[in-house]
DNA sequence: AACCGTTGCGCAATCGATTTCTGTTGATAA
DNA sequence: TTATCAACAGAAATCGATTGCGCAACGGTT
């Protein structure tokens, strides 16, 4: 019940709880001997420091807060676990925050950090938020900051992300030079900036090919079941596709049980890709071509990026810009489309 | 960069801090007139206190430490979601406190609680872990704690548990009434105690219905690709079986593509069933019938009793005895065993 | 012998909020 | 008019760890 302080150890030791304090982080000013004698006694008697007082007197935790939109099945897991996994290493503990797609809980949230002197903050906004006003009080009161993969543009934050544009183009044309000629996309909510990128990314491809853009085979899904739904629609109309591009891991799982559910053959009658962590393709019938994005990977990139921050104080300087992450993906083919060289058979 | 500190409020408002303390917190000394003006000044000058120095003084945090084996997408972001959405609205935050399985790590982070001055704990143990001996640093600190989904029987913890037992034979009761003749179990670390009463459930139904209970086919998978490894292998024994039973979201998810690749017909084939957190199942084709065993709602039960016990403090006292919260599960019947009435065809 | 530098450690302030103990008003009752 | 008691607010201690400053003791130098 009752905790050991360094007081306790002064007394036992006959020493002031000053000179304990500096016997424990090796002072020079303490000689080896008293030391030695310290740091046995604190062993004997189960010494931890309290975190507490630490933090008070340092003004600054060994917290890490991690504000995510949702904690979900997909993508956050790997992106948790990457990050826990660094923090631990840098011998800090992570706070989790979900948002729950709402600003005003994100808002909260930031506040939570603020009152737990947190050391830094990783942030992957809601999809309600467009700005990052609400991370003044966080900023101002020192503690550096990291987006990760629900970024905003230009808000002079440090940003470790996907090349959702790039990644987006890549895999739709993987789907374009299977031969696909009516390709749709599944997208997630129009609001976050990564939807609007892999949209783009999408768009752009079927400009270039010179592919029918239809704005009926563009469809948003906030999660797996809308997706579901939206890809039920999209195969009642006239003209269904006869390839799909999924925006992500929650959209696939949504959209590959509707395609499966109306008889079609894959990628026979209509071809598929998305873009995903890579878990769920694996366990997935058929198993589906997609451009990697590797959550474990880019949590682990965004935690070192930000221990490196907490370490430096760089942020502090007032001239400080945000630097930016970009982690690379990688296709990932399997038999949900067909061929490149159906090209050539057609 | 500064923060504002209740002194520079009781300087603002040409009072002492000791006021201001009181008047924030409604104290009776206090006049109204001087309440209101302290607390429209704090109002305007945005102060927060210090949780930092408000938990020295009080020796409690608003932090709950949640361990669990491993960040999973399996079960755990569900159980984490009602676990978090509790303790938020009491105004706790939640610690992350992965184990990666280890019972060294699972030990640090109790240390880790401890020295944060947690003031609660929820844990799901490790496979490694067999007693509660790491628990005692925390136990004696007084801080409440809350076992959950992967307990230890006999500790005198609270736990807040599915009954894995029952619910085994009930899904196992579900293949054995649609008529299976051979059925085979893949399950998770035989360590686990959810594990060892799974099995016991699988087993004591086939007994009772005196039904072969071949030990080749019972199978151990520590993940998803080593259970789909186990029905591969099960599927090439000479006589393979014509009913599955997958003891969770992660083994059924390697087990169901290891039999469609095998190309086996659902139920015809072989008949499956498994336990479920209940989102997965929705997408996975063909939808599996399963025992749902709501680990969001678990994580809510777990925390709202960890909440209870933080508030009345009844686990300080002398005689105090564990309690154990059961959550009912319920059957999902889908295609994939066959219709009930199978038996009157025979 | 007077001086100086070094070694080794204690004293006390500090972080921010809370709380106990006091003390000072002003009002009311005697 | 004085005793008494609210109402109100300040001083100071407290939580545990850290740290600037001071200082005694000792050895070496000139």
């Amino acid at each position: 019940m009752k905790r050991i302080t360094i007081k306790d150890l002064a007394q036992q030791a006959g020493v002031n709880p000053s000179t304990v304090s500096r016997a424990l982080k090796d002072h020079p000013d303490i000689s080896p001997a008293l030391r030695d004698r310290v740091k046995q006694l604190a062993e004997q008697l189960h010494y931890r420091p309290n975190h507490m007082a630490v933090y008070l007197r340092q003004r600054t935790s060994r917290l890490v807060g991690l504000v995510i939109p949702e904690i979900t099945m997909f993508f956050y897991p790997s992106l948790i676990k990457g990050v826990e996994q660094v923090l631990h290493n840098h011998g800090f503990s992570l706070v989790m925050l979900p948002s729950n797609e709402s600003l005003d809980r994100e808002t909260e949230n930031i506040q939570i950090c603020f009152d737990n002197d947190v050391a830094g903050l990783l942030i992957a906004f809601s999809r309600e938020t467009n700005n990052t006003e609400h991370l003044a009080l966080l900023e101002e009161a020192g503690a550096p900051i990291v987006m990760v993969d629900k970024v905003l543009e230009n808000s002079g934050f440090d940003a470790v992300v996907l090349d959702d544009y790039s990644d987006a183009r890549a895999a739709v044309t993987h789907l374009v030079a299977t031969g696909c000629q009516r390709i749709a996309g599944v997208f997630g909510n129009p609001n976050m900036h990564i939807t609007q990128l892999r949209l783009k990314g999408f768009t752009d491809v079927l400009k270039a090919s010179q592919l029918p853009l239809d704005p009926e085979q563009l469809l948003f899904a906030n999660d797996a079941a809308e997706a579901q739904e939206c890809v039920q629609q999209l195969l009642r109309a006239p003209l269904p596709p006869d390839g799909l591009f999924a925006m992500s891991d929650e959209i696939i799982t949504g959209a590959l049980p509707a395609l499966l559910d109306s008889g079609r053959k894959i990628p026979d009658d209509c071809a598929v890709v998305c873009m995903s962590d890579g878990l769920l393709p694996h366990f997935l019938r058929p198993q589906v071509t997609f451009l990697r994005h590797d959550g474990f990977a880019l949590g682990q990139l965004a935690a070192e990026r930000l221990c490196a921050m907490i370490k430096s104080g760089e942020h502090l300087q007032a001239d400080y810009q945000g630097r930016q992450i970009v982690l690379e993906a990688q296709l990932i083919e399997q038999e949900t489309t067909r061929p490149l060289n159906a090209l050539a058979l057609k």
